[in-house]
DNA sequence: CGAAATCTTGACATGAGTCAAACAGCGTGG
DNA sequence: CCACGCTGTTTGACTCATGTCAAGATTTCG
């Protein structure tokens, strides 16, 4: 985010951040609540959720290392639309509205990095609404593990890529739009199938062809 | 967008600019065709949709007067996301790649009112998705028809307020995840129950408050 | 070791997609 | 100016994916 800037300058950025850290299962902040600061992740995991009228939780992003979130009230947000909960032990850097302006105004790359950020994160999306649009369970939340060992995965040593995040059936289903008995069902055939295999706190993805396939509905 | 202005500044604004036009019909530009422009709608109505796999358009936006559009290879923007095709008879004003950073460089304001703007397609999206997992077929059309009233809409001397856009059921379909066949089925239920009235190039919202109650789901 | 939470699996209900046929606007050409 | 045909809409009948409810298995943690 702030590469490229000299050492001194980054210092000064730094001083007008706070860092704060939470715990899992924290929520760093609340949907509803006034917006009046933007976070930057430094460590660990988290999820962005937003609470439908019937009750359920939708998870729109996840969150780790680099990422930006949260909202202020000079870009328009009122207050934040999403709950934002650390999945695992979270430091972020927080700043404020003024600091904000000015770090803009003495380094105005960082605006266009914002932008940039904030484009992928429309692109991303869009692309969302799309699938969940056209797509069936199964090809949905093909989609979301690949997008999830693509970010956060790492090479297993069983041969696959690993992805080392508590996600609960029910987080899945906030992602996939759906439900944790279906994404159960689908998880179970694809673990007899051998295209992937999990555990309560990880998932392994061994066979991303077959599931870029599933996922590309060409089944 | 550019509120806020001298005289003098816009003019030199405008000289890096195209003013162009298009008819109904045409695309303004294709999804996949590597992305050069940002345009900005001065006149007219577009729709931008996502061709999805299975060969279904979804309608991700609908752009009026004053709504910024298009991609730029420097914001991360490799090619063009969504096909945008014009509605009614189109003008809009389109911007280059070193054009808009020069801008940018000149007026940090303008920079920060494409964040806000961006900002908030972000929060429409993320709320599209939502809705969109969790909503029925006529929760997500009256929110809609609703949101298209408060864009576009005008006052309706039989009372209400008339949409004037030329939108088919299968727009519409596009626009709520569904099918021509869906909407339909909803919009005769609705105009038997005098909430809303439909002819073939508009719709009028005869009790917003009605469908306002549909769309929050508590019916 | 036991209770609480989470996951899995089954049986069932239903919203909404698909296919198909009848219908209505609307422009075109005789 | 009217009839024809094209295109989009409406309506019906059927099917299927997926949500719902419920029972049993498994894991976690106090």
């Amino acid at each position: 985010m702030f590469a490229g800037l000299a050492e001194e300058q980054l210092v000064g950025i730094d001083r007008r951040m706070t860092s704060l850290s939470w715990a899992e299962g924290d929520a760093l902040h609340v949907e509803g609540t006034p917006a009046e600061h933007l976070y930057l992740v430094a460590t660990g995991r988290a999820k962005a959720y937003r609470t439908a009228p019937n009750g359920q939780e939708v998870v729109v992003e996840l969150l780790g290392p680099g990422d930006l979130f949260g909202g202020l009230r000079t870009l328009g947000q009122e207050a934040y639309a999403e709950t934002v909960e650390a999945l695992t032990t979270v430091c972020a850097l927080r700043i404020g509205d003024d600091a904000f302006r000015q770090i803009l105004g003495e380094h105005p790359e960082v605006g266009l990095r914002v932008l940039e950020d904030t484009t992928a994160l429309l692109a991303q999306a869009r692309s969302d609404v799309t699938r969940q649009s056209t797509a069936t369970v199964a090809e949905r939340l093909a989609a979301v593990l690949l997008r999830l060992a693509e970010k956060f995965g790492e090479p297993a040593r069983e041969g696959g890529t690993l992805i080392e995040l508590p996600l609960s059936r029910a987080d899945l289903a906030g992602m996939t739009g759906s439900t944790p008995e279906s994404v159960s069902r689908v998880m179970s055939r694809w673990r007899k199938d051998g295209v992937i295999d999990a555990g309560r706190r990880w998932t392994a993805v061994r066979e991303p062809r077959r599931l870029a396939e599933i996922a590309a509905a060409e089944a």
